[in-house]
DNA sequence: ACGAGAACGCTAGCACCGCTAGACAAGAGA
DNA sequence: TCTCTTGTCTAGCGGTGCTAGCGTTCTCGT
């Protein structure tokens, strides 16, 4: 079993290899020059060889969209965590979301503006999804006011999403940025009461 | 001069069929089977014709983008300009901005998701970019109750883009869709008193 | 009326794309 | 040692955006 188990950790490095160069390259140049030969140059092996580990190249994008959620619930939840009070967590947490956006904005891009075949807000959703929605529930928990929570956090969500894309895509004045943001907040803070 | 008139007519004629074929092929079947050779068999002429009118692909998008903008904002007015009280003036805006979203996804696409050469938010952007915000700028007016118009007019958009995109790519809870809206005017009323 | 020249659209082709068929080599088991 | 499976490679298909260069057509001065 020892040759059938160094087979499928090979395997599963040079999976998490294709992944890490398709962000890489996505990071760096955009996701219009994530193409199959520039990734299988990267990965040091023929183009076929992707196709033994993906459907194609949405799946690459998808597997990168998953890894980039995860990632975000994390930071999310640290941010949250560490307020002191309800309608800080929400600051927190949305400072924390539009500086992922924008660090990361090809990553952003394949997770929540690019169809992936990830599925969404439903109970099949994978776990990674819900549990980054499960942030936004657990902040907007304490300030719903009789607000439906789910309701109130997918507001929370949309809204926050059309920031970073609005923004990333240069279709804000830059400078309002953060009146933006503090009026997001007391907004949804305000209803609450 | 009747000769060169005739020509500059018909070049304009080509122009807009361009742009229309440019749209209704994204309409139909998406901006992926919008390519320079199908675009050309549809206006009946080669694809080095198409680079005598655009500088390329993304200026033909571009043009479409710009048109639906012009239409996004008369739905807009209308809308807007027939409601009783500022409230519901947002409350209309907001439906019709989601209805328009929802009735041409791949010209909102071109519009507000894909990178164009349009130049939003700054002193020297296109006319019909200064329009339709001045239809967000004129209806928050009434409800800032001390804040920024500026700030919350595109803070209003960028809440309804992000529903708009979200629940257009299948993100969000397809039965929420009305309280989300009632929620986020609530919010935008609510924090301006 | 006619020839020169410009304006214009065409065919053909470039380098690239996602994806796949079929040849080929390396290793496991009898 | 031979066979067979497993995996990878080369080569290629039909497509993409875009362009070089040729040919036609039409305008205008003589």
């Amino acid at each position: 079993m020892s040759v059938q188990q160094r087979r499928e950790r090979e395997r599963a490095e040079r999976h998490r290899l294709i992944v890490d160069a398709a962000r890489e390259l996505a990071e760096s140049e955009g996701w219009g020059a994530v193409t199959t030969r520039r990734l299988s140059e990267r990965v040091a092996c023929s183009q076929p060889v992707l196709y033994s580990h993906f459907t194609g190249k949405e799946a690459i994008v998808t597997a990168v969209a998953a890894d980039g959620i995860g990632e975000l619930t994390v930071a999310l939840r640290t941010a949250r965590t560490g307020a002191a009070c309800p309608a800080e967590a929400l600051t927190a947490l949305a400072v924390t979301y539009l500086a992922f956006a924008r660090a990361h904005p090809a990553l952003y891009e394949a997770m929540f503006v690019r169809r992936t075949s990830l599925e969404f807000a439903t109970e099949n959703s994978p776990e990674v999804l819900k549990a980054a929605f499960a942030e936004f529930l657990h902040t907007v928990g304490p300030l719903t006011g009789g607000r439906d929570p789910a309701t109130l956090a997918e507001l929370v969500w949309s809204a926050l999403h059309g920031l970073a894309t609005l923004d990333g895509t240069d279709r804000l004045r830059p400078d309002l940025a953060e009146d933006r943001l503090e009026l997001l907040v007391d907004a949804v803070v305000s209803g609450g009461v």
